[in-house]
Order: structure tokens, then sequence, then C-alpha cells
DNA sequence: AAATAGCCTTAAACTAGATTAAGGGTCCGG
DNA sequence: CCGGACCCTTAATCTAGTTTAAGGCTATTT
């Protein structure tokens, strides 16, 4: 009898913690019974500006994108998160503060969530995740530090190349307006961008 | 008899530790024994662009920066480390490939260096500096991950107004310079702002 | 005491990228 | 099957920030 429970899904993710360090039952349970499955249709927030951010989410399925919204109205991407990614307002999420940012989904997207209280539970519970968690956030400093240096470093058409490298089937997978907004530059001067590389 | 050995600047990082989680007498003995105080000079070097990072550094007194030379010659600051801040190339460090950054003294600067073979040790032995070390990797990717809102979403002149909030000393201590290159502009457009914003 | 090397500033010419505006395509939902 | 909401593109004009060049000011080295 093959496995298509509701907690199908929950195995993704323990399949994806052992990559990294094995787990006893005991903590196998423990995630089975701290992360909740959750649906997200296309353009629904899992996160709204001004809301504290209650939840880690890990992405099953589908894609979200973690923003800003400026002054002046433009949006601006921090991260896109795909299959097997992690994303949250860590900010808002620890210091139980108003966040500043909204995450809403791309893709109709499945995402495995465990709350604020039930982290820091799990965390005192089996302190093996402190260390699952720190290798996690180290990986996402470095990609955040490349990303940083890439911005301020390279001009937008070297960041558009690295972009295409670095997500290949993403590009496919959403607008153009989009990756502007993640590169920091305007959908016009993306069109630009695109244009003449088409013709080289 | 007042402790004036060597180990008076590990007290100083025990400290720290303890302001956010109590230690036993054998974490600290570890922590005394694991970390090494330094001394720098200015400009000298902690970290090489081509060289693997072998230490994560404490700095307990003076400045460092991390940085990184473009294939044009220009470099770009990504971080300052100054009293009680935490340095390394994190990629390098636990990927154990040559770095593509350096880090160096703006001034002669004591800091507490933690090899990487001990800083696994360390994890091992005493499971509470992976909480711990995953509280600070955790800030300091919400630091990064701010930086890089700023970086894309506001114009030059905004970006000096708050660095001059954040490190209200440091603009004092290091050279114009620097701060452009933190900042991501020329010294001769930083020149500029300041010029406009004397006359306000 | 001179000399060299940083460092800061000013100003003119230039460029990457923004803004504004307009037209066309496609995918829904009613 | 049609109307609107998105999305992509092209082109003209504009601006924030770069480049190049030059001059002066301090501090460190010789």
């Amino acid at each position: 009898m093959a496995d298509r429970s509701p907690n199908n899904s929950v195995n993704l993710l323990i399949g994806y913690f052992e990559k990294m360090l094995p787990l006893t039952e005991e903590e196998k349970e423990l995630v089975a019974s701290r992360f909740q499955p959750r649906l997200y249709r296309k353009r629904q927030f899992i996160l709204q500006e001004g809301d504290v951010c209650n939840v880690v989410s890990f992405v099953v399925s589908g894609c979200l994108r973690l923003y800003k919204v400026d002054q002046a109205g433009a949006t601006h991407i921090i991260q896109f998160a795909m299959e097997n990614w992690w994303v949250s307002d860590m900010g808002s999420f620890y210091s139980r503060k108003p966040s500043e940012m909204s995450i809403d989904a791309i893709e109709d997207s499945t995402v495995l969530q465990i709350k604020h209280d039930d982290l820091l539970d799990l965390y005192t519970k089996a302190p093996k995740f402190d260390r699952l968690f720190r290798v996690l956030v180290e990986r996402s400093l470095v990609g955040m530090q490349e990303r940083l240096l890439q911005t301020i470093s390279s001009d937008a058409t070297v960041r558009y190349e690295f972009f295409l490298k670095q997500y290949p089937d993403l590009a496919n997978r959403i607008p153009n307006t989009y990756i502007a907004s993640f590169l920091g530059i305007t959908p016009e001067f993306l069109s630009k961008i695109r244009n003449k590389r088409v013709l080289r």
C-alpha cells in the first residue's frame, strides 16, 4: 500500500533533514507532529506586511517570493523559494515585531510550516535541530552575501546572466517583471538586456 | 590580584556568550582553550584572497573589513567588524575552498580566533554552541537581508544617512573611501553627497 | 626638510539605467 | 466570446552616479 496520506510531504522533509544528519524515531515523530502541510493558491499571501511572521515555511512544490514594497510603491524581491527552500522573515519571526516584508505564492504551492513556539519547542526537545538549522542558516547567509556582492559589484547584464545560470528553470516559470524586481532593475530595462542577448 | 593575563580577552568573550545563554564551567574552559587571542596591525591581512579561510574571528578591539576586489580592481566592502562583531568567509570556511574575499585590519585590532577543526570539535563536545552560533548566524542573516534591501531599494544619499545612523562612531574612525566602497559608490560621489549635506 | 603616498574635493564629460508613454499579445473570468 | 487585467516590448527623454583629471592637505617615511 503506497503512502498517499497527507503525511506524505512530511516524509519528504524528513528525508531532506536526513541527508544532513540521521534522525532518531522520536525526532522524526517530532518533525511529523510539528510541521503542518498547507496549500497556497497563486497570489495568496503567506505573510502580509504589518503582521508578525509566525511561521517558517519549507517549500514542497511551487514557488514563493519574499519581497518588500517601498514608499514609492515599487516591489523589491529579496528571495525566491522553490522546492526544498525555506522562507520566512526571520527578523520578525524572532523579534515578534510586525514585518516590513511580505511573502506570497507565485504559483500554486504546497509548503510545510512550523509555528514559532513549536520551533522553539523543537529546539529544546531535540537539540539536533539547533545544529541542523545552524547549518541551514549558514548556507542562507553565504548565499545572501554572494547576492549582495553581485548587486554592488556587477552591472545588470552580468547579474541577469548569473541569474539564468543559477536558476535555469525559474526563468521559464515566472514573469519577467519578477526577475526584474529581483535584479533591482525595471522591466523595461530587462527587456532591453534580453533583446541585446538574442542578437548576439 | 587583577586579571592581567592574556586570558583577559577570553573572559570578554565568555561574558558575551553568557549574555545569550549561561555556560557551565566545562564550557567556559572549552572556550578558553579553543579561542586564541591575536593582534593584527593596521593593513595586516587576516585572510587573503586565494587562501582557505581557516578561522572565525571575534573582534575584541579595533576594526576589520571583509571585502572583495573585482576584475576591474575595485574593492567592495561587504562588512565592517568592530568590537563584539564576528568575521570570516563562511563559504570558504565550511567548504574548505579558496576564498574570493579578503579580510584585513583597518585599525590595530585584537581578535579571538577559533580554527575550523576546533570549532567543529566545540560543537560536538558542547552542543550548546550549536544553538549559540545558530542565533548569531540568524542575526547576521537578518542584518545582511536589510543591507541587501537597502542597496536595491534606496539611492546613495539615503544609504549614506542610514549608514551614519547605524554606525555613528565609525564615520569618524575610518577613511571616506572605505565608506564609499561599503555603500557601493565612488569616493567622488560620496564627497558630493557630503557637500550637499553640510549646506542643508 | 624633503619626498612620497594616502586621502579629500571640485568640476566637466559621459553612461547605465529610470521614467514616461504607447501599442500589442494573451490569458482568464463573466 | 468579449472585456479587462497582466505582461512584454520599443523608443524618446532624463538623471543618478561614473570617469577622468587636477589640485591641495596631512601624515608618514627617508
